[in-house]
DNA sequence: CATATAATTGAAAATGATTTTCAAATTCAA
DNA sequence: TTGAATTTGAAAATCATTTTCAATTATATG
């Protein structure tokens, strides 16, 4: 079942309306780029249906991550964004804090030592955040090291 | 050489003025607690400096970060938190989602496989965060389960 | 199919943390 | 001591996000 399918089916259980901006909203959130914030995906929503407006985008986009279809991620640029979200098992992040780029990747062995971590100060776990920052191999072949400071600032 | 004193000398080297409120709220940062947000900070000096305007308490702990002497932290709740940083290596946070409580530790072992996974991915690491959420030993035998959801709401 | 009721919408206003502006006050080099 | 440059506090501005509210829409039921 895909996820425009999966928001149709966790409204009706939740009694709540299947509504055309609903379903346009979660179309075009697949589509997107992983990674969308809100105000992205509501101006490429607005090409195609221009009625909708920021406010249902940031509602609905809730909604997804109610329904378990989305994830939020905030990566401490002031910008909360979000990405679509099947049944894979949880990732982690890199990110180049030079063009942003972000890449996903996935290690067992770290998240059996943030257990053990967690187990030994006697927490149980609900859920970690693992984001390493640093420049992408692009970025560092692109004048890495002759990159100002200003140039660096200029990045947030 | 303490805190105060490095900020001092970081003015120094900037041509920046030394001035009371620097000096004041530089010394209740220190006194305050580990993860202390502006505002709180802004509180604590308002009792014994009435005259520390908000927005110079903002100005200083920028200044602070950039003399390397804080840390500053974003858990996600929308409060940015700074914390004092003196010569000890890199730490990570284990976060209690019921208590707010905020448990630091520190792990090589996961370190070193953060380095290995940038490094498969040709980044160079500038700086990562590790971020584990949960319950407290303490929250958790606190009817931890018998915690409903809009309880558990209540807490952002 | 009509239609009443409850849910949803868009636009504009509100929010809340942080930043900026600006005139007045302070620092410090000479 | 003094004056140019920096810093300050208060208020206004910002910016992402949320809320409000009157108008529109979905849907259950007659």
């Amino acid at each position: 079942m895909k996820t425009a399918e999966k928001l149709k089916t966790y409204l009706r259980r939740k009694g709540l309306n299947i509504t055309q901006q609903r379903e346009e909203i979660a179309e075009t959130f697949l589509k997107a780029d992983r990674h969308t914030s809100a105000e992205e995906l509501y101006h490429q929503i607005h090409e195609k249906y221009p009625e909708v407006g920021l406010s249902t985008v940031y509602r609905t986009l809730k909604l997804l991550v109610e329904a378990g279809l989305a994830s939020r991620r905030e990566f401490g640029d002031g910008i909360t964004r979000y990405e679509p979200r099947s049944g894979e098992s949880h990732h982690d992040h890199l990110i180049c804090e030079r063009c942003g780029a972000i890449i996903e990747f996935e290690n067992k062995k770290i998240e059996a030592l943030q257990r053990e971590v967690a187990e030994l100060n006697g927490f149980r776990v609900t859920r970690h955040r693992l984001e390493i920052y640093g420049y992408c191999e692009k970025c560092r072949s692109n004048g890495d090291r002759k990159q100002g400071k200003k140039e660096r600032e200029r990045q947030r």
